[in-house]
DNA sequence: GTCTATAGAGGGATAGAC
DNA sequence: GTCTATCCCTCTATAGAC
């Protein structure tokens, strides 16, 4: 089942889709790009939404090795982690002039009437990001109030990372990202003084 | 330039750009809708792409009668009108069983690299969009810390809005939403409690 | 597994009569 | 302004030799 072929083909399309989106995406962008033949392409992949789902699950099962790892290298506040973590989003956009964004954010709003199969991989991915930062907020439990909902902060600041992206995407202005930013460590700041006055 | 054929094609428009999205709705689902023929949209319009232009405008010149005023209507209170307008996002989620998220925040992701004219209207809509919400912080500045910042407040709000959206739709459930408005109505309260400080 | 060639459908857009 | 007919291109996918 994996093949180097394979793998190419994966790898291509997953930076194709991030920069194009699924629909902008040709078999031909693919191929050109990969210098595979459409046979071979055929072989290993049904149909193009076949090579989608591939995709979906590779950034599935590398978040640690192609997300986290890197962003959170040298950093060890778990607080801190979550803002590495979005700093590495803004790092992707000035880098790129805007280009690439979330690619599974992306996805999610360009594929109105998904196949089953592709909904639940970009809800998949989805969770696993807001499960890590649910992990970070649970390190750092201690420092917040006693009855915080941490899975709902977590999704709050996965929203904070997708709206923040698709204004300064749009916009071309980093700074709509960063004053998102700001207003969520001012939230996470009033929520610790919240937890300091429950200690006192 | 108007006439009610090109309004036929653009209020269609309108509602299949919101649906199926801009490159999977195609002209002839917006010529079968209309029951126009291909002739007359393109005495109107050069092409595909001029379509959304006026698709866009329309929301632009439509925000209040289209949007605010009957989000708002019998709400008087400056704080509930913010929560009156994202309860209005809410219900098209729920009435058309996810299908209807923000027309303009999926096309904001959507169109990877759109022409200069398209980019301007998406991020001239968000913006209209960001004004109505720091309107509703004026009137509410009595209630809000002295120095707050109620644009980057405002920006922050339509993020919570997009981005509770995205993840409602994508999974299909409510509750992501209603979370991520839970945390915004937790930050806002924090913040009148700050003032409520600053005042005695 | 890889290559070439091409089928078959659907896309945006145009021509020209009325 | 509206209608019919159609062009041309690109798209996904397939056939079949190697």
């Amino acid at each position: 089942m994996n093949s180097a072929t394979r793998d190419k083909i994966i790898r291509t399309a997953m930076d194709l889709f991030w920069v194009k989106g699924y629909n902008s995406t040709s078999i031909s962008d693919i191929l050109s790009r990969t210098q595979v033949h459409s046979g071979s392409l055929y072989h290993f992949f049904p149909g193009k939404q076949d090579v989608l789902i591939a995709v979906l699950e590779t950034y599935r099962d590398e978040i640690d090795v192609g997300l986290l790892d890197h962003a959170w290298e040298g950093v060890e506040d778990p607080v801190e982690k979550i803002f590495a973590l979005l700093n590495g989003y803004r790092t992707h956009l000035l880098t790129t002039d805007y280009q690439y964004g979330c690619p599974i954010g992306s996805l999610a709003l360009e594929l109105h009437e998904p196949d089953p199969r592709v909904r639940e991989l970009i809800d998949r991915n989805f969770r696993n990001w807001v499960d890590a930062v649910e992990n970070c907020l649970v390190e750092a439990a201690d420092r917040f109030p006693r009855d915080l909902d941490r899975r709902a902060l977590a999704e709050f600041i996965l929203t904070i990372m997708e709206g923040a992206i698709m204004q300064a995407r749009t916009a071309q202005d980093i700074g709509l990202f960063d004053r998102n930013v700001d207003v969520l460590r001012e939230h996470l700041d009033l929520l610790m003084k919240q937890r300091a006055m429950q200690d006192s």
